[in-house]
DNA sequence: TTGAAAGCGCTAACAG
DNA sequence: CTGTTAGCGCTTTCAA
């Protein structure tokens, strides 16, 4: 296997300059250059990453730990982690992959072994044990998710409260004049992930200052007893009002759940769309594949990936920019988008 | 960041015996284990994986390469990649993720930068480019899907064909007198996997060993208008059959069609378990969990990822076993398991 | 614009 | 059983 020792005594240069040649570090004549270029083809030359991690103090590799386990949503883990691998591969790194269940340890190991010279933590809870264990880290760490306390950490996640704003408002601008949010299940809700204090709370803000009343029902698991009873609390609640000729508008927040709440409504007669409305938290790939396409507000794992990597290779290549730079906490939020598909009714005079 | 020469001053032994205490590699006192011991613990001290990758030319990593475009079957690949993870972490290693989208340079690439120690392909289609740039690789590489040519390579799969069989047989036993067996999409046939082949060939093969008729329809999409039209091509295939009070049994080879395949029979009136039976190729959690659950030839991504981490383990670990060990040939085929549920009839007198 | 040389932190002979 | 030492293949001064 070729050394860039071997690169340089075919090009006739010194082994410094085959490296200057491939890091760009040091200006380069061109025939020179061409000379090393061609040796490093000819023997099909490949730096070696342990040399180059010992030495250059950079291993081009981010660590990426993975709650295989135990995730809200385990369909939206791959798209995340193919976007956040691509992603990083377009930087010229690569990525190394932890599981969650190794626990706080596993940040200790990514940064004592320098494996890795930036962190990804996925679906970071509100309280989570790992965070005070990374924000001691010398790598750089990029939560994905944002913690109560995140200690000076970089966040990005998707928007959830202008998400729950979106849907609310969308039904109130189309004339519901009762609002019913269906809640994550138990599970989600115990681990206390931040997302759904902030999905609800932001729910019920803005269905108060649209002054139109609004049940949330939770926890609500993703089984079929589950669905109906949610949907019949909310029925209950808001008879007065459909008996007055008013719109019922049902946020759905737990994608999973869609499908149940679908048929927890067609059991009773009701059909989206024209009797009750229903918008739920989907990618848009989901939401139009339902029968009947649901509308929803869109929760792409991609889109906070791809921003997810943008900010990875901030902290890593800055400082240099102008903007906030080095432990500052900085949260970033991806904007969801509100599509009315096939689910959403309008009630009374347009608004 | 504390080096092993920290660890040796501090414990007051030369550096090269924090090493040695460290791989195991030479027999240490034990009043020198404890104090090296304690000094470790004391400095939080990690060993450098790039000098030790540099000095010691084993990095500890495996490559995973993952197919995450292109994968016939999204929802496996996540258990695959975790429990490969897992499990190459209990020998100690890590996972290096790297999307197959890359081609066969990721391989050149894992290799030659001395990334990893071994490279897992998953996903192998029977005429993958990858294997022969795998095949000249010094990097021992394990196959998960077997090739027609595995040119020396190591392979782990589920053995379609027994799962066909199986399948096959264990409706034949119940008495069936007619078989249908609905295949893959066209997209797994076209990229000509392995797999389509080796089980559509070896249900004809039991059924005809059996001496049952047996209607193979393929491409099936999975789609709701696929999945009527070919449970019409059966069921016409099969009218003189039943019509003569025979029972048919239908394999689903492709487990996403398998609800769409049932309400085909639905609307048709026809109740699986009683008017006709349906095996499918399921994990047994999906299976169970279908209403009604579904009698299954399971394809537990699990077992067979396990499996590959053993035969990776082997490979790297080795040689020392009295195996077949270094360059030969060897596919391990996974056998499946039949559990029948709510969707098997028996016909006719017990067999 | 290029070369020479000093490490980076570890492993694995070799020498006791 | 333990210490000494020569690299592994790079990056990066320092010198020209």
């Amino acid at each position: 296997m070729p050394t860039s020792k071997d690169v340089a005594r075919l090009a006739g240069v010194s082994q410094s300059t085959v490296s200057y040649v491939l890091s760009g570090k040091r200006p380069i004549s061109d025939p020179v250059r061409r000379r090393v270029e061609a040796a490093i083809e000819q023997l099909t030359y490949h730096p070696n990453a342990g040399a180059r991690a010992l030495a250059g103090s950079r291993t081009h590799v981010v660590g990426l730990v993975v709650p295989f386990g135990a995730s809200a949503d385990p369909a939206g883990l791959l798209p995340f982690i193919e976007t956040i691998t691509s992603g990083t591969r377009e930087h010229d790194h690569d990525v190394l992959l932890v599981t969650a269940d190794e626990g706080p340890s596993a940040l200790t190991r990514l940064e004592g072994r320098r494996l890795c010279d930036a962190i990804v933590l996925m679906e970071v809870e509100a309280d989570d044990p790992r965070i005070a264990v990374a924000a001691g880290l010398r790598v750089p760490v990029l939560l994905v998710g944002v913690p109560d306390d995140p200690r000076g950490l970089t966040c990005v996640d998707l928007d959830f409260a202008a998400a729950a704003r979106l849907a609310v408002e969308g039904l109130v601008e189309r004339g519901h004049s009762h609002l019913g949010v269906l809640g994550y299940p138990a599970g989600a809700v115990e681990r206390d992930i931040g997302y759904v204090r902030r999905f609800t709370g932001a729910a019920l803000a803005a269905a108060r200052e649209a002054g139109v009343p609004c049940e949330v029902v939770a926890p609500v698991e993703h089984t079929a007893d589950a669905a109906r009873e949610a949907v019949g609390r909310v029925l209950t609640a808001a008879a007065p009002t459909l008996a007055a000729g008013g719109g019922l508008g049902l946020v759905v927040a737990s994608g999973g759940a869609v499908p149940l709440v679908l048929s927890a409504l067609g059991e009773r007669g009701l059909v989206p769309g024209r009797d009750v409305s229903v918008v739920a938290m989907l990618p848009d790939a989901s939401a139009a594949a339902m029968q009947p396409p649901v509308s929803n507000v869109s929760t792409e794992s991609r889109d906070v990936s791809r921003r997810a990597v943008r900010e990875l290779f901030r902290l890593l290549d800055g400082p240099g920019e102008d903007d906030d730079e080095g432990g500052g906490t900085t949260v970033h939020l991806v904007p969801p988008r509100l599509t009315h598909r096939r689910t959403t009714a309008t009630w009374g005079p347009p608004g």
